[in-house]
DNA sequence: TGACAGTACTGGACAGTCCAGTTCATTCAC
DNA sequence: GTGAATGAACTGGACTGTCCAGTACTGTCA
């Protein structure tokens, strides 16, 4: 009789990685052990050991899973209509949407955690860069391709406006997250930033 | 007698400054040990530790210290001549002079030594943002002003377009740093960024 | 005489290993 | 179906070796 989907073993990795997942960002790398994991995941440390060779093993892996939850965001850059009236209404909300998921203490911890540790694994960190930010940038400079040849938009280098648009959007909020501990903007300062920046963008590249 | 003009005890006190500036760029602050610092500073650990408490302390100091060496970025920001025929090109100089201040490797090393410890030190993170980056910002708003009371830009918020300005010159260049080992920019890169970003600036701005 | 070098030491943390005994899911005989 | 048999996965805890912050002590030099 198989009451769970999983089997007992498949359990227990996913109930390490949550763990590891909570702990890492929480403590950092070298702040955390893997004393701490095992406990955390209701686990013995040699089953953490039977499943990840190491503790390098388990980081790199608990980073790089976070990498496929950007598929949603790709799903929003990707579908901005080609709609001269609307264009700025459109551009605002994808900015909006954009704030909102970067900002998200979650994805604030981990950057900080790649960056922190970027010394250590600088694979890991250029991995997560190429599979996480470049790949949304480069949906986002197709976007822009595609409304410059509807003819909304004029752009000569479609990646650098992409960058562009980050930039102006993303450099505030951001830059305070990585110095600070937590995030100090209200929805309010997001929606400022958000409309701030389109109009800054839109007036450039209209 | 008296033959140096500091003191035998302040060179050492410099000698050690220095060497842990060096040795928590290379290797962290966690990576670092304070054996490391009094070796490199050629001092024994007793010294370190008459003059430091611990290690926590060193490491501030060392990195606050590194907050003094903006005046000139501060000259430089302050220092934007109010003439409509030269702006484009002036403001072209100062995106350069900022580019490669804040891409030097000494400068982006330390923006991930402080980033990268801001959980265990966030009061330290927030000291250095403060000091270092809102201060700069801070001045380059003030001469925005200026120039759009001088009728050069027409600027709402002095801060935001300040914020805009420097997003869209340093987005790219500071993310890459912050992810991969080096810095993988070329002077050819730095001007493109450069004069890309103050064109961007200026259609909204100007 | 006081600041220093050099070095040994303490106390604690932690990665990774080992092992003896236990749980669990599957298989196969009945 | 029921119930043993089997082997893999797991537990819990002890253990090794290493690293390091911070202290103590002895000798040296100015």
């Amino acid at each position: 009789m198989e009451t769970n989907e999983q089997g007992r073993s498949a359990r227990k990795r996913q109930a390490i990685m949550e763990a590891a997942t909570g702990v890492f960002m929480e403590k950092g790398y070298s702040g955390t052990s893997m004393d701490d994991i095992a406990k955390l995941a209701a686990v013995s440390k040699q089953t953490v050991y039977k499943h990840f060779s190491d503790k390098e093993k388990l980081f790199s892996e608990i980073v790089l899973a976070t990498t496929d939850r950007l598929d949603g965001m790709i799903g929003l850059v990707a579908d901005v209509p080609s709609d001269a009236d609307t264009l700025d209404e459109n551009l605002t909300r994808l900015a909006r949407q954009f704030l909102t998921a970067l900002t998200q203490p979650q994805v604030l911890q981990l950057r900080r955690l790649v960056i922190a540790n970027a010394d250590i694994f600088p694979e890991l960190g250029a991995a997560w860069y190429e599979q996480g930010f470049e790949r949304v940038l480069a949906t986002l400079a197709a976007t822009f391709q595609r409304l410059a040849e509807d003819g909304l938009l004029r752009i000569d280098e479609p990646l650098l406006a992409a960058h562009h648009f980050s930039g102006l959007l993303m450099w505030i909020p951001v830059n305070q997250a990585m110095f600070h501990g937590g995030p100090q903007h209200t929805q309010a300062d997001l929606d400022h930033y958000a409309t701030a920046g389109v109009r800054t963008f839109l007036a450039a590249y209209r």
